[in-house]
DNA sequence: TATTGTTATACTCTATAACTATA
DNA sequence: TATAGTTATAGAGTATAACAATA
């Protein structure tokens, strides 16, 4: 299949928002003395308490790959983990008070960098933003 | 500074979309036998030459890590370094044919993987997406 | 003297294959 | 036997410090 001139236009923009955020988010990270992999874990464990197998699902990277990430949060005090009672096999991974504060002063730092920066784009714009990106990202994440 | 709730959800929906666009373009970056890092490299190559410095930049890492991307995307045959000829210390990056038609390859392969998954968003807001997030990339982009 | 790219070093990220423990 | 997580291994990405060539 062919991609259509707006179809590459709108690729191209989603690579180079993708890379911004990517700097952005980089950069917050690495202040709070983590790589973005590590944010990028430990920004998932706020609301739930995934196994290392749905974390690398998450993640999009191998089950070995989560092993040693963890094993540096954990190294840190940030996260540890708890053996699944209903399925020994399980390990879930888990916030300590320290890895959630990390967490939040992570979030509310890149929001404010965001906001900051995208503060010359019109609020309605940013609305439509917000609600869009969050149906292609849903849309992008659909399996296979 | 504190963010607002609005700002928040923004924060959330950028760094979502993010994580989506990098697991797609990673996945054909995969296909073509490349990381997602010598993917992100190459396709900077496509309207200009930039230099180890320029590219560090565009990147958002160190320019020592430049070297090794190059090494070994040059190591393939998809890129050459050129001395410029008005300051013998820079080296300008330049694209073969052979990197030229693997840049087109895979622009094209994740243009239609963004353009098939997204068929469920209507149109409108696919291109309020594209003319919104070009404006929220330049704008996280700025300086500093 | 300042700048550009490279090298040496050390650590992190990544996947494949082989392994252990549990189911 | 199948699945979840780990270990060993090898290669790639990353930054810091020291360096060579050029300006």
């Amino acid at each position: 299949m062919e991609p259509t001139s707006e179809d590459r236009h709108l690729a191209r923009t989603l690579s180079a928002l993708h890379r911004q955020v990517a700097l952005r988010y980089g950069t917050v990270a690495r202040r709070a003395g983590l790589t973005l992999q590590q944010a990028e874990l430990l920004c998932q464990l706020e609301r739930s308490a995934p196994s290392f197998g749905q974390l690398a699902r998450l993640l999009g990277c191998d089950k070995t790959n989560v092993t040693g990430l963890v094993d540096r949060l954990e190294r840190r005090g940030l996260v540890r983990r708890e053996t699944d009672p209903a399925d020994r096999r399980v390990s879930r991974v888990v916030l300590t008070d320290e890895g959630r504060k990390v967490g939040e002063e992570m979030s509310d730092a890149f929001a404010c960098a965001v906001a900051e920066r995208c503060a010359t784009v019109p609020r309605t714009d940013l609305a439509r933003l917000a609600r869009i990106g969050a149906a292609a990202a849903d849309a992008l994440g659909d399996a296979s």
